[in-house]
RNA sequence: GCCCCCAUAGCCCAAUCGGCAGAGGCAGACGACUUAAAAUCGUUUCAGUCGGAGUUCGAAUCUCCGUGGGGGCACCA
């Protein structure tokens, strides 16, 4: 016998649920309710493609994936229930990091570490009963499905997508591996590991993902209204496509000439200097060609200065602006000015030209540098004058002095507003937008600038020096030129993990396989490639591998992608709301400009949940707040954490734990069976013979769900089924009693809307109910109009906008009768006094105001 | 610095079109059951919508300006 608390086994609902689990799984697991028809079985009904993303394989379930799944499952066993055809697969995105180091740890082979995890994990996960179609489970770490990648590499190779450069790339030293741009954190630190991330130059494998950045960008559109405002902010935020001119200068001494890229050609007069990135080849090119010894040595210090610096540090606002003179001077092709070219780290290698014009007066970070090297500052904008319209006007005598106290070279404050061009021959006297347009013409012209367009993002990273990974399906022959595995030859599986150290040291571990990266193609010896992909490559188009997962000979079968694809619901953290999404969508379309899928956005809509919080903040051991997901579905069940999540607020509100209840939520559950078990009467019972005001109430609900669903409002509905729930409660312990046909048809909505968030609650409730298996395929009732319609409505009167009075009246009043009843009523006479009325808005049947003003 | 989102009861949250501020839950109070407590059941208290201005017959809802909180981007030329 024990002693520790817990739920009275006695009791109904509450208490027994461990059991009831255990038993409608057992159902589920041999009828399979949620198996999806495919394309090709000819099902009739309409179809919906429901997609979770899917999980990581590290240890067990948490509290994050518990409300993601629940909210999921609410949407796909909606659909099934409206009469659609749902496919709602789960798999494992079983590649990557984690597994690796947690293996390396405990010296396993991260491939049964893995797959062990995802045992752990899949049994968890069918206790949580989330309505998956678990035919069609798919491993991304499994060659079957990973051979793809490499297919999809191939693909994208022969197109020119998938190139090879050296560069300098973000290196994470304690994972000891390359990472994609997006993959490092704001402030500098690696996303996966913490580490502080430092410049590496490396020459590694890129996704070209740059090609379509305008694309990424303008396909948003479509997505406005379907996906978070939040989530197509930040994709825009990311792309960063900003647009100005290249301008070509000439140089002294050097044939070509450098272009620069400028989103203010308008103040090419103000340019004073120029600056390039030292790091740049142009740099280390411009120093070599200066004739004197000290600016090269001083160059070199620098160069090394600024490489052995972190992105901590380069990215720490308000640093000082440090440079060096490189001893070459540009020409200005507009005015023929010689303007000294500096190297300074404040302009980055990849971005645009890695070199600019400097314009001291008009752009902040040009004036700090200036006036720490004490460089001439001209202003060529007064923006001292507001700017009307587009029309020129030249200043008198087209040099406006620009008042003392603004004088960017003194205050430090560079002039970035609006205003009229100075200083600058004969663009003076044409606004910012004008200037910008005649400018460009001008230099188009002269042949020596044009427009120009330039993004935030990057070509996409992929390479990585560790194991567990897809390997890149590249070889290389003695002269170390690149030769496609051929496609026949793919998975190239990754060899097995015995006899390979797997500590991260800077080079892939495959190197260590001597056998497998010592190989043949058509008898010509040849050596792998030894990276691995980023794992973000395989969940870029998992989506599409969930429609044919067992196919041998293809990545997905084009007839189940027409049926199927896009996905028509997408739901998942917003911490992929750059990474797995921006990369999902630029996969996308390089498959349909392959001719491959006939759409160019993966997900129609996107739902993103908020994080489970506890006390204020992140769950974390660290942090000692903590709470198990297991713990809580032993203590409460798993129907009662699945309604907690859905009944904490809006879905994409973070939950704090300590804020809601699931004890709360199990006693409803609790409430809502004792209320099937008290039906007493026969389910081919004649509803409409029952009490009136409770058919009125389900039938609202029937009338509100679909409506409440579509719009994510699941904690809206959840309290509409406790408040039907509560009201039946009544009518059988106060009003006609359990035998009622009303108090039935109330339990039955119950039990077939709580289907969608506590599966066995609702099972168990439809089986008292004298119903078979299952519920969730049953079909949503249609309201009755009849009962929709109220007997008599409360119609308010409002003097001068506040209520006086409150008239029960029939729905079908006419506004001329209900103006009468207004003026009629006491309460409206008495708060009207003595003063006019002046209007009268009458809403029948709803509301009356009379506006009234003092007799004058 | 630029951009986006949010603010309603002690707490989590509702409130079609601008039209009665409250659906639901948590917590609290009271009562029933109990020798008592827990559990359970019943009843019930509680805000005028962050501040200010405006539009309107009428504003939680629309506009503007603040305050507070959250998020994205940021030496990207």
């Amino acid at each position: 016998m024990s002693l520790t608390p817990g739920p009275d086994r006695d009791e109904p609902g509450v208490a027994g649920f461990s059991e009831v689990q255990d038993k409608w799984q057992r159902v589920w697991e041999e009828t399979k309710p949620f198996a999806t028809a495919t394309a090709a079985s000819g099902d009739s009904r309409p179809r919906k493609y429901i997609l979770d993303m899917f999980p990581y394989p590290s240890g067990d379930l948490h509290m994050g994936h518990a409300e993601a799944y629940a909210l999921g499952d609410v949407i796909a066993r909606y659909w099934r229930q409206q009469g659609f055809n749902v496919l709602h697969p789960i798999g494992w995105d079983s590649f990557g990091l984690p597994a690796e180091n947690a293996a390396i740890k405990r010296g396993v082979d991260p491939r049964e570490w893995t797959y062990a995890n995802i045992a752990q994990q899949r049994e968890s996960m069918r206790r949580y009963a989330p309505s998956f179609d678990w035919d069609r489970v798919l491993h991304t770490s499994d060659p079957e499905y990973y051979k793809w990648n490499q297919w999809l590499f191939l693909k994208m190779y022969e197109r020119g997508l998938a190139y090879r450069k050296d560069s300098w790339v973000n290196w994470d030293p304690v994972d000891q591996t390359v990472l994609a741009n997006e993959q490092v954190l704001p402030d500098g630190t690696s996303e996966r590991s913490g580490a502080i991330v430092v410049k590496k130059k490396l020459t590694q494998w890129y996704l070209r993902i740059t090609a379509y950045a305008d694309r990424l960008l303008d396909d948003l559109n479509q997505l406005e209204g379907s996906w978070p405002s939040k989530v197509i902010a930040m994709q825009r935020n990311w792309i960063g496509r900003s647009t100005g001119a290249d301008i070509d200068f000439a140089v002294e001494g050097r044939t070509e000439p450098v272009t620069v890229y400028t989103t203010r050609p308008d103040t090419l007069y103000g340019a004073t200097f120029m600056v390039v990135a030292p790091d740049s080849d142009l740099a280390a090119e411009l120093v070599a060609g200066s004739d004197d010894a000290e600016i090269r040595e001083r160059f070199q210090d620098y160069l090394q200065r600024v490489q052995k610096s972190t992105e901590i540090e380069r990215l720490t606002v308000d640093r000082e602006k440090t440079g060096v003179f490189t001893g070459r001077y540009a020409i200005n092709p507009l005015n023929g000015e010689r303007l000294p070219i500096w190297a300074a780290d404040y302009v980055l290698s990849d971005y645009g030209q890695g070199a600019i014009m400097a314009v001291p007066a008009h752009d902040q970070r040009d004036l700090d540098f200036a006036r720490a090297f004490d460089l001439p500052v001209r202003v060529v904008v007064d923006t001292t004058q507001p700017v009307t319209g587009a029309i020129r006007i030249i200043p008198e005598d087209g040099e406006l002095p620009v008042l003392d106290e603004m004088d960017p070279g003194t205050t430090g404050v560079a002039l970035s507003g609006e205003g009229r061009l100075i200083n600058s021959g004969q663009f003076n006297g044409f606004s910012k937008v004008n200037a910008i347009a005649r400018v460009i013409a001008h230099l188009e012209a002269q042949g020596v600038g044009r427009k120009a367009k330039n993004y935030r993002l990057r070509d996409w990273l992929i390479s990585r020096q560790r194991y567990w990974g897809t390997p890149i399906p590249i070889v290389y022959d003695e002269d170390g030129n690149e030769i496609p595995v051929p496609e026949d030859q793919l998975p190239v599986a990754l060899p097995p993990s015995e006899g390979l150290d797997l500590k991260p040291k800077g080079t892939s571990p495959l190197g260590g396989a001597t056998e497998w990266v010592q190989t043949e193609i058509d008898g010509k010896p040849v050596r792998r490639d030894t990276d691995t992909m980023d794992t973000f490559v395989d969940s870029s188009w998992y989506f599409l591998r969930f429609l044919s997962p067992n196919d041998p000979d293809k990545a997905f079968d084009p007839s189940e992608v027409d049926k199927w694809a896009p996905v028509d619901q997408y739901v998942g953290g917003v911490t992929h709301a750059i990474l797995h999404l921006l990369y999902a969508r630029f996969i996308t379309k390089v498959l349909f400009d392959m001719g491959y899928v006939n759409f160019t956005e993966p997900f129609t809509a996107l739902l993103n949940q908020g994080m489970v919080l506890m006390d204020g903040s992140a769950m974390s051991k660290s942090k000692g707040n903590l709470v198990r997901l297991s713990d809580q579905l032993d203590e409460f069940g798993v129907d009662a954490v699945r309604l907690t999540m859905a009944f904490a607020g809006p879905p994409e509100d973070d939950i704090d734990w300590a804020d809601v209840s699931p004890a709360g939520s199990a006693k409803f559950l609790a409430r809502a069976l004792r209320v099937a078990r008290d039906v007493d009467s026969s389910p081919d019972v004649v509803w409409k013979n029952g009490d009136d005001r409770l058919r009125r109430q389900t039938h609202r609900l029937w009338a509100d769900a679909p409506g409440l669903i579509e719009a994510f409002k699941f904690n809206v509905l959840v309290a509409r089924i406790m408040e039907l729930t509560n009201a039946t409660r009544k009518v059988i312990d106060s009003g006609a009693g359990p035998t009622d046909p009303a108090v039935r048809e109330a339990a039955e909505a119950i039990a077939l809307t709580l289907s969608l968030f506590t599966p066995y609650t609702a099972e168990e409730m439809w089986e008292i109910l004298g119903y078979p298996p299952s519920v969730a395929l049953y079909g949503w009732r249609k309201p009755d109009p009849t009962l929709l319609v109220d007997e008599s409505v409360t119609a308010i009167m409002q003097v001068d906008g506040k209520v006086r009075d409150r008239l029960e009246v029939s729905p079908k009043i006419g506004g001329e009768e209900l103006e009468k009843l207004a003026r009629a009523s006491v309460a409206v006479t008495r708060s009207i006094g003595d003063r006019e009325v002046v209007n009268v808005i009458v809403r029948a049947p709803r509301l009356v105001n009379i506006a009234t003003k003092p007799v004058s």
